[in-house]
DNA sequence: AAAGGGTTTGACCACTTGGTCAGGATCACG
DNA sequence: CGTGATCCTGACCAAGTGGTCAAACCCTTT
């Protein structure tokens, strides 16, 4: 009878200790088997296994596969896209960017079961965060994009589509995540080392391509 | 009783007509659907009905569904890295990078299917493709930063990380296959022309980031 | 046109999957 | 304590899954 109607309490604030302790290992195990497998490819029984919970528990605490996978988009995105509002219009543009650029790859060294969650839903067409992407995504890349603009009409950035500059910054930074066992097999990387080449090489790429030319 | 033992006949020249025409159609419809949902979320039932055949008339043809998948794979990473066989150690250093990433490009626009069913296996941890990237893969990737090693030695090219470069090339190229929604979002883009600008950005990016500074 | 192979399919099977449910175990609090 | 709410589980179910098979249906060749 007192099963909770999924769900009763807050989301982010759960009501009691063993809630708060079983979501959280619940999210993390569901991170760890959706960002690798892709959200068909995941199975609550895997969930369970790796969260240390039966099956009908987890279903406890969210009311179907889809509810986990929404949990875990939602508090992502936000996360994520941080260290894009950090850009500061009134400091260096050259060294913001690249500021960005080595938060972003730091994030793809620290998170990348994030980023490959994120990489799978939208290869496979983000059935489940289009909303998302459509809103507050495009509002704050195109926000970024005119403050961008502005740089670079102060002569300040080299003239450099802003939107494609971006998405250029997501694409070699998540890479290290999302593409992490091939570059690790191409070096022959044993550990994490490699994110330090990497940040030097991304500095140095676009503080040459971004410095303007006078 | 005559049921092919999977296969007996030469998987590159079949021996019918219609042999021909039901693996390619097959193929085509298997790289749809794994493409579009990785391995493990692709179902036979799919594939079939994509094909317009029935399921067991796909399995006439095909082993099982991992041997449908083996043979995109095999048939795809050779067209896939022909590009970067294409790179001539006698032309001008940053002609022939910006010609490869101009080549890649069109491959994203022209292929998304097979960039993303190549980003699916990767992201998930290439467990069906590990052999080739360790193997033939890494190989010519060394063989062409040895290459660029020595344009930067002569000082026909910035110093620059030739295997991180040559990461950020597929990465910001293949970016636009694999995250297409996302692009297009952004973009709200409602045709391909945005491939052209994305042409034109990338290719004043590595410009600026490659030619030497005297 | 008959034969012999290649081709196609409906029916079926074992197994996996997301999800339910009734009841039992455990916890928090008066 | 004890009692009510919270937490947990084994058993179960319907739907979907990859794959099999015998029988029927072509299609070509002689």
């Amino acid at each position: 009878m007192p099963q909770p109607e999924h769900a009763p309490w807050p989301m982010n604030q759960p009501r009691t200790r063993i809630q708060k302790r079983n979501t959280e290992v619940i999210l993390d195990a569901a991170l760890e088997v959706f960002s690798a497998h892709g959200f068909r490819g995941a199975t609550l029984d895997a969930i369970a296994e790796v969260a240390g919970l039966s099956k009908p528990n987890v279903l406890y605490y969210f009311a179907s596969k889809e509810a986990i996978h929404a949990a875990l988009l939602i508090q992502l995105l936000d996360t994520w896209l941080d260290p894009l509002r950090d850009l500061d219009p009134n400091g260096d543009p050259v060294e913001e960017i690249l500021g960005y650029v080595a938060r972003k790859l730091e994030m793809a060294r620290a998170y990348p079961r994030e980023s490959r969650l994120f990489a799978n839903e939208i290869v496979q067409g983000a059935p489940r965060m289009m909303a998302e992407i459509e809103g507050p995504l495009r509002s704050l890349v195109d926000e970024t994009a005119a403050m961008i603009r502005g740089w670079i009409a102060e002569g300040r950035l080299a003239a450099l589509d802003p939107h494609h500059l971006i998405f250029s910054i997501w694409a070699t930074t998540q890479h290290y995540a999302d593409f992490d066992v091939q570059v690790r097999a191409i070096l022959q990387a044993r550990d994490d080392s490699h994110f330090d080449d990497a940040a030097v090489f991304l500095a140095d790429l676009y503080r040459r391509a971004l410095t303007p030319t006078h």
